[in-house]
DNA sequence: CTTGTCGCCCTTTTTCTTGCTCATCGACTC
DNA sequence: GAGTCGATGAGCAAGAAAAAGGGCGACAAG
């Protein structure tokens, strides 16, 4: 095979960049990877009957029932419209049930059912599992490095990042 | 299994200090990462008219014209029928063209049209700003060092690299 | 040696989901 | 009553799995 990467941005300075890696590997790298993370996800999910994306959602209701769509969207990173599709589907396949607020007509509480309960441990056994298959041969602390510069990289990339120090919350 | 450092269960607070990090937070972070990276991609692709994820077909295609779609799949880490559509919904975008081979009627090849050709610095553009903003306030080191272990990350969820040859250890 | 069949490879089609953006609708607040 | 906040609907695209379509080569039978 051809590894004819990084010869077309070669760096001249005295660096000793070894392997060309910059930050135009960056999205590509981060792709591919999240790509991988997503189908072993969808495999070792699908025993569970669901898809990547609805596990999050699991596991943050097994820690704080009764969130709102827009809470849980915040929580996951996600919009909030594909939030309440993905809420929808959940519900059609049981794992959770939509409530009207009472004191609140625009909100709207999402609980877990029975059935939803019980997938929380196997969820949370699959989510294990592929992030150890994930870390194989990382040692512990290449794992915390890696993820520290993980959140970083997120924070970044946040577009309602202004660094107004003041807090906007209600 | 040769390795022993860390098999432990991923038993919360156990360790010392400052967050609980884990690889139970590797799927969920790199998930989140990886979207606020396209989420950030599309917008800056979008100047170009193309959506995230058709940027790598076009700048593989500026590397090595005549790609089959398996080749572009394999390379890009996708599935051969989404690289099908994605080609099919790029060539009537007018940004390439599909070529049957002459020797291998099997085959099809996939050729960049002038257009195409005209977008690719744009894209490199693109990805090169993205991934700036992405690493921002990180150290040169500190990206190669993300850079390097996502690709590990990479390797490791990969499904067809079983061990059939034991020369790929850690 | 010729021929026919079978199996494999590559591509494409189909169906399902997530995810985003834009737009709308209802409900609460001022 | 106007503005705002929250949830939802519609439209577009990527990505995966399963399966279908076509072509090529190998292998066996005559």
């Amino acid at each position: 095979m051809s590894k004819k990467k990084g010869d077309k941005k070669a760096k001249p300075g005295k660096k000793k960049d070894h392997a060309g890696l910059s930050v135009v590997d960056l999205a590509p790298t981060i792709t591919h990877a999240a790509r991988s993370m997503r189908t072993a996800l969808t495999r070792s999910l699908g025993e569970s009957g669901l898809y990547a994306g609805q596990d999050g959602v699991i596991l943050a209701l097994a820690e704080e029932e009764g969130m709102t769509p827009g809470q849980l969207a915040l929580r996951l990173g996600v919009k909030a419209p594909t939030m309440t599709r993905t809420i929808g589907r959940m519900e059609a396949q049981g794992f959770l049930e939509r409530r009207a607020d009472e004191t609140d007509g625009r909100l709207t509480k999402v609980f877990l059912t029975h059935n939803g309960l019980k997938t929380v441990e196997q969820i949370g056994r699959s989510v294990s599992e592929c992030g150890e298959q994930a870390a194989r041969g990382l040692s512990d602390k290449e794992v915390r490095t890696l993820l520290k510069l993980l959140k970083l990289v997120e924070q970044n990339l946040q577009p309602a990042q202004e660094e107004d120090q003041d807090s906007l919350d209600d």
